[in-house]
DNA sequence: TTGTATGCGTTATCAC
DNA sequence: GTGATAACGCATACAA
């Protein structure tokens, strides 16, 4: 009916509209505002003013499209809410905002269906780089992150895999880490340990081939029972510890998958009136913030998670500027912290002194 | 030189080329894509065969600017690594994506100059919507919200200020909160009670004035030193309650501007050989997931964090739907949740007999 | 130094 | 039902 335009709607200003106030062409403002050379001082001045009064911001979606590179970066975690996510997004997000990034965040709650849609959703974003700090093995996944590398676009992976030759891999050696929490437990003179498992990303699997390789070397059968189905959230370490106490008998040691889990055990085993460390042993992963504050303050295994974050947005951003740059792989070293939720096993102080003296330790 | 194109970057498919293949036009194409009416059954299966042979996948950045709308939300917290924000965030993601949203995440340290610039850029991002979990009284971030908000972008600001009509508030009523925990100590005893203080965010000043409001209504003092500058983070707490017991006469209780200061507050008591709540009771605010896993488990004011974001999130859909919607204000209750961090006041017994029986309690 | 023409990949409005 | 044409806001190559 009418051609009255709807007046809820303001329309905004663009380059047309800067040019036409100035009396000059859309690209002499283009330039302008993209700092290129070869337009007068006079000019730019006039162009400035008129963006001012005009109120003129540039339509990043029109220039991404156009200049054929966009600003978004792709971020994928397991959950947010998981403490260990935080750090590392503001890892990336702080060097992203430095670069004029911005982050694309999403969460996949471990469901490789979730994951898809969202790199596919990405996908058609035209991010400029992708970060996946929850893939799991699954075949059409795979298939969309080579795609997207095959493309042009800079993918890291946070944990052990290499997917396409051109990935950047971001690690922190879980085996290891894995590993030095049962090396410590067996230090400690404990012997029944029991696990609850991470679940079966990539960087839970690897971190739970370390406990098993960790048992394998120091000679610890590997019983079925003591070892929980799991997962990286505080309930999984509530239901483990549960489980494990219903065992004839019980471990006097347990390694949780994560920070969250070991609280989520220890807050259970108190509740249940047990104490931790003085009844059972717990030692966690990660070494969250929380883990400090604690009581008993969490042994751990640390990563420097915000630093991790760094590399992947700095191999992100350099790739971006350097096409040609392949794939590489940064490993970051775990690093044991022995807190209070750890003790020396006392219930055989002969056997313990044994161990003691076998690994050298005075 | 060559004219052979870089061998790096393989061109996606597009339109034209799934309308090329199957032998029918773009718009054609488009419509299929986009479910319109209109198309003939085999027409559109071809089409279909034709996008999955191809590989293709819209860009929604051309997409977007072409249809003059995009799905991408603005959202903006202090920092994600505060633990009440993930939760609130994940609120937000839950509804965006259910709806086919992607979240750009900022953080904004507290700082007007980087709010306003993630504000300013993601303005530029021709964002469908705003989410600001952080906002400060400034004037500069006060014109862009404006700006934004009347150019048909809905607004949903995390605190009790009404920026402009159309603005979307949602709250949790800090004031009525703190005013609870002050009422809540005073109730346990307490009369020498130390306050470390929020930072000025506008839910920062609302919990505040709470706090003060709180001495007011019973009958308490307010001493500057025992009103100490804080913030929102762990080293607040630390800090804070090191200030606290510099005084003459150190408070018998606490009041934390949220849990991760009470936290941080208690841990430091007792690294000084302090107990919590023996010696000194603290309450914090917030209710995280660690109040309650935290030993002593923490008396807290608790808020829909989670439902908050989803609040905010559903706010901003319906206003995309319906653009004549106007402003509104969602308010939440807070809730006080006595855990074992504080503790009645023993110095005096009669006098706490009294103030019991003056409130009514049995 | 500045202006002209063209296209990025998509959607919208018309005819056919 | 389908196809031609224009436009979204911007940047690039080239000519002037």
């Amino acid at each position: 009916m009418s051609t009255v335009p709807p007046p809820t709607v303001l329309a905004r200003a663009t380059l047309f509209d800067v040019a036409r106030l100035v009396g000059v062409s859309i690209q002499t403002v283009s330039a302008v505002i993209n700092d290129k050379p070869g337009i007068s001082e006079p000019t730019r001045v006039r162009v400035r003013q008129a963006i001012d009064q005009l109120n003129y911001h540039p339509n990043i979606l029109a220039s991404s499209l156009r200049a054929r590179k966009s600003f978004t970066i792709g971020v994928i975690v397991p959950s947010i809410t998981n403490p260990y996510f935080p750090e590392f997004v503001r890892g990336v997000e702080d060097v992203a905002h430095e670069h004029g990034f911005s982050l694309f965040l999403c969460n996949s709650d471990n469901q490789s269906d979730k994951e898809l849609a969202y790199l596919q959703l990405l996908r058609r974003h035209a991010i400029a780089g992708f970060i996946d700090a929850c893939y799991m093995e699954n075949s059409r996944c795979r298939e969309t992150l080579v795609d997207l590398i095959e493309h042009g676009v800079p993918v890291v992976v946070l944990g052990n895999v290499r997917i396409h030759p051109k990935t950047v891999v971001v690690d922190s050696k879980n085996k290891q880490g894995g590993y030095a929490a049962v090396a410590h437990l067996v230090e400690m003179g404990h012997r029944r340990i029991g696990v609850i498992k991470p679940p079966p990303t990539i960087v839970g699997l690897d971190r739970l081939s370390g406990f098993q390789l960790g048992f394998h070397d120091h000679g610890l059968p590997i019983i079925d029972q003591y070892w929980v189905e799991g997962g990286f959230d505080v309930s999984h370490g509530e239901a483990g510890i549960k489980r494990l106490l219903e065992l004839p008998h019980p471990p006097t040691a347990v390694i949780a998958a994560n920070d969250l889990v070991a609280m989520g055990a220890a807050t259970a085993l108190r509740q249940m009136g047990k104490r931790v460390p003085e009844d059972i042993s717990i030692i966690g992963y990660d070494n969250i913030r929380m883990a400090e504050l604690y009581d008993p303050a969490l042994t751990t295994i640390a990563q420097p998670v915000y630093q991790m974050g760094v590399t992947a947005m700095r191999a992100i951003i350099r790739r971006i500027d350097d096409r040609s740059l392949g794939g590489a792989k940064r490993d970051f070293n775990p690093r044991l912290i022995i807190r209070a939720s750890t003790l020396p096993l006392r219930r055989n102080r002969k056997a313990r002194r044994l161990i003691r003296r076998e690994q050298g330790i005075a």
